[in-house]
DNA sequence: ACACTTGGCGAA
DNA sequence: TCGCCAAGTGTG
């Protein structure tokens, strides 16, 4: 080969005339690759290719606008296009802007939106058979069955055709040899039903039906807006904004709806496919590979007309996608924090700007910055005011601690117990709420006060007494509990600091011996299917005492629970986030709605050390709108999110002594009035979840030198890309629309 | 992201 | 001097 031609495809070329498209490849570079496209290849932006970069193979989207120049010489060619549709330009505009906004590159954004490999190719086709005019050489009456229904026309397979008749598979491989049959290729039947919009019109109460109706105006705008609807839990939003979904299903455009974790939402498909007569398309992180390649092939197609799904949902190729439901939307489970960090409540919103439709966020307790957004005309305001038909809401009580103390080494007030008491009594049942897992969250000697922490991040280890295990709940690190203090030697000697759920459950045992009492946290044994199998047995009355973490307050539906006793409403107030009020405002309003749904009278007691606290008093009044005026004042006053500028920094590198070498250039090279701090890899990540910073930077420690003129930039100017330091944007209501 | 190369350090 | 591993580099 000569140093100015190009060896391709096994031809010499003229570099010069190489045509050569730009690919988005699935790596952390700053653009598109350029490839060649090998003679009589058809390519067009969009086209999902396989391509090679160094040794390997990699699947890219042909994108629009070349990246940086390359040498001629270097390119090589692409070796396949993907037979399925091409990633639509409103696609590819939403992944570059998502790229632009998390500063992350935006091969890595890409990736997400074709990573169902094996649908990149039509699903195989199916063996159907077709009559040829041949009658079977002897008539049996199986025969005359498998004839007689194979008449009505089309799409039978062999075995289906066989069970229809009710006959073995033998008798239609006979009837086949005999040519009776001819083989055809038949597509593969969709894997969801349509829904119809008109399949079962709910009786909505008159504030819902209105609430429907201006939700339908919002889609018949056809336009992008943004609506937020909010009511407690049972005022009926679900049935509310499935009218905004028959309504868009009705103008023949495609549905996404997003819900946290879907799946433990088992009851959602449900109550959808009672209303549409089908359930949704599903898409969730653990999705049989199968159905995985399907429903991404079918959104494509558009034969899936609505998706039901995780955050991920929002990079799915919908053919004509019109309305975008966000549930849940203060969901923390929307922020995506690994890779690429993105919270997809914003990039819907985004998503639906960009693709020029409507999107609506539900909740019963919206998140600070939509409330703010809705203030501020931003967002569409729907409130539904009260609970539907008989569910009447809980009446409300705290429990002063102080006053009304639990018996020494207990954690269940008086009150409390009696309360549960009546409440067994009657044959209802009574939730606790304990937002922390395990039996205690602190271990430590009595003798020598040796503490145990976990040797990675610097937590506590929490005593998990069933496992006979102290775990670490930040990095799942984990030891058997010693029989000896580590520190000084003394044996039995370690003892438990207060309380989780573990621990609840031994003293509701101790108490209420003879009824059934039952666990439901996240780490049980046995996983999600587990779990899910426990909530519908909880749900069936099939325990009368239940105590519960965090995901209890998630959406299910206990028809019998009448008591919802909150053992510490304090847990989380004090950790220094900013949210940590809206947080337990929130996870209170929903775990104490839980109780009372069908309409047996209910009761919430929250204990509190302290009773005067304004979360306790929005909740127990019921007045969320004075709650959030206030915590929105708040936060103005601190500067914080979502009005406040640039906070913190966490610099994240693999080696602390350069992160904080570039700490010391920063601090002087800092505007006034930014704080910056630097984290160790083990504990930014800890300082993250309690949400003390608003921005964070992870520098990856081999490349960090661009690092320093980088952040100064970003402190002067906003945040930029360059190299691999990524930053993340907590949130800036205003900066997505 | 991942495969490959480089360079620093401990054992031979 | 070798061999190993962490750090660094390039991919079209």
């Amino acid at each position: 080969m000569t140093s100015d031609s190009l060896d391709l495809f096994g031809k010499r070329i003229d570099p010069a005339v190489v045509r050569s498209v730009p690919v988005m490849v699935p790596l952390p570079v700053a653009g598109p690759y350029s490839y060649a496209v090998p003679e009589g290849m058809a390519v067009m932006p969009g086209s999902v290719v396989q391509v090679p970069v160094g040794p390997r193979k990699v699947i890219g989207i042909v994108w629009d606008e070349a990246g940086d120049a390359v040498d001629p010489k270097k390119l090589r060619p692409i070796e396949h296009v993907f037979d399925c549709p091409p990633v639509a330009e409103e696609m590819r505009r939403f992944i570059a802007w998502v790229s632009a906004y998390t500063l992350t590159p935006p091969g890595l954004v890409a990736r997400m939106a074709v990573r169902a490999p094996a649908a990149l190719e039509p699903e195989p086709m199916i063996e159907g058979l077709t009559l040829t005019g041949t009658v079977p050489e002897r008539m049996t009456p199986a025969r005359k069955r498998v004839l007689e229904l194979a008449q009505d026309g089309a799409g039978w397979t062999r075995l289906g055709l066989a069970r229809a008749a009710g006959v073995s598979a033998s008798v239609v491989e006979t009837m086949m040899k005999q040519g009776v049959f001819d083989t055809v290729f038949l597509p593969p039947p969709p894997a969801f039903g349509t829904p119809d919009p008109d399949y079962a019109r709910p009786a909505l109460s008159p504030d819902q039906d209105a609430a429907a109706e201006d939700l339908r105006v919002a889609v018949a705008a056809d336009s992008f807006n943004v609506t937020l609807i909010d009511g407690v839990t049972g005022s009926g939003k679900t049935e509310v904004y499935f009218e905004a979904v028959a309504e868009t299903l009705a103008r023949g455009k495609q549905v996404l709806i997003l819900l946290p974790e879907i799946a433990l939402t088992a009851s959602f498909l449900d109550r959808f496919e009672s209303r549409f007569g089908t359930r949704p398309g599903e898409w969730h992180s653990d999705l049989a590979p199968r159905m995985r390649e399907k429903v991404w092939r079918q959104t494509a197609e558009g034969s899936i007309r609505v998706v039901a799904g995780a955050r991920s949902a929002l990079f799915l190729p919908f053919e004509e996608l019109g309305l975008i439901v966000v549930d849940e939307e203060h969901d923390t489970a929307y922020k995506q924090e690994d890779r690429v960090f993105y919270n997809a409540r914003d990039m819907a919103v985004v998503r639906a700007r960009i693709g020029g439709f409507p999107a609506v966020l539900a909740s019963a307790t919206p998140s600070v910055e939509s409330q703010v957004n809705a203030l501020a005309g931003r967002y569409r305001r729907i409130h539904l005011p009260g609970r539907f038909a008989e569910a009447a809401l809980p009446s409300l009580k705290t429990v002063d601690l102080r006053r009304d103390p639990p018996k020494r080494g207990g954690f269940l007030s008086p009150t409390l117990l009696s309360e549960i008491d009546r409440t067994v009594g009657r044959g209802e049942q009574a939730l606790l709420f304990l937002n922390r897992r395990g039996y205690a969250p602190l271990t430590l000697c009595r003798v020598c006060g040796h503490r145990f922490q976990c040797p990675n991040c610097s937590s506590w280890l929490v005593e998990h007494r069933f496992r006979g295990r102290l775990m670490c709940h930040h990095c799942g690190h984990g030891e058997p509990v010693p029989e000896a203090c580590p520190e000084c030697g003394t044996l039995d000697h370690l003892v438990a600091c207060g309380p989780g759920v573990e621990r609840i459950a031994e003293e509701v045992e101790q108490h209420f011996p003879e009824k059934r009492t039952i666990i439901l946290s996240s780490d049980m044994a046995g996983g999600v299917k587990r779990l899910r199998l426990e909530l519908e047995a909880v749900a069936n009355g099939e325990a009368d005492i239940i105590i519960g973490t965090q995901l209890v307050a998630k959406g299910h539906n206990f028809p019998l629970m009448t008591l919802v006793g909150v053992v510490d409403a304090d847990i989380g107030l004090a950790n220094g986030d900013p949210r940590a009020a809206e947080r337990t405002f929130q996870l209170l309003a929903q775990v104490t709605g839980r109780a009372g749904r069908t309409g047996l009278a209910s009761k919430g007691l929250i204990q509190t050390y302290q009773p005067a606290h304004p979360v306790m008093q929005a909740i127990v009044s019921g007045d969320a709108e004075a709650f959030y005026d206030r915590e929105i004042t708040e936060r103005e006053k601190s500067g914080l999110p979502p009005f406040g500028r640039l906070a913190a920094v966490i610099i994240s590198a693999d080696n602390r002594s350069d992160a904080e070498a570039h700490a010391r250039g920063l601090r002087a090279a800092s505007p006034a009035g930014r704080s910056i701090s630097v984290l160790g890899p083990a504990e930014a990540p800890l300082a993250l979840v309690r949400g003390r910073y608003r921005f964070r930077l992870l520098v990856h420690g081999s490349r960090a030198d661009d690092l320093q003129t980088f952040l100064r930039e970003m402190l002067e100017n906003g945040p930029r890309q360059r190299g691999s330091v990524r930053v993340q944007l907590d949130i800036d209501p205003q900066s997505f629309l």
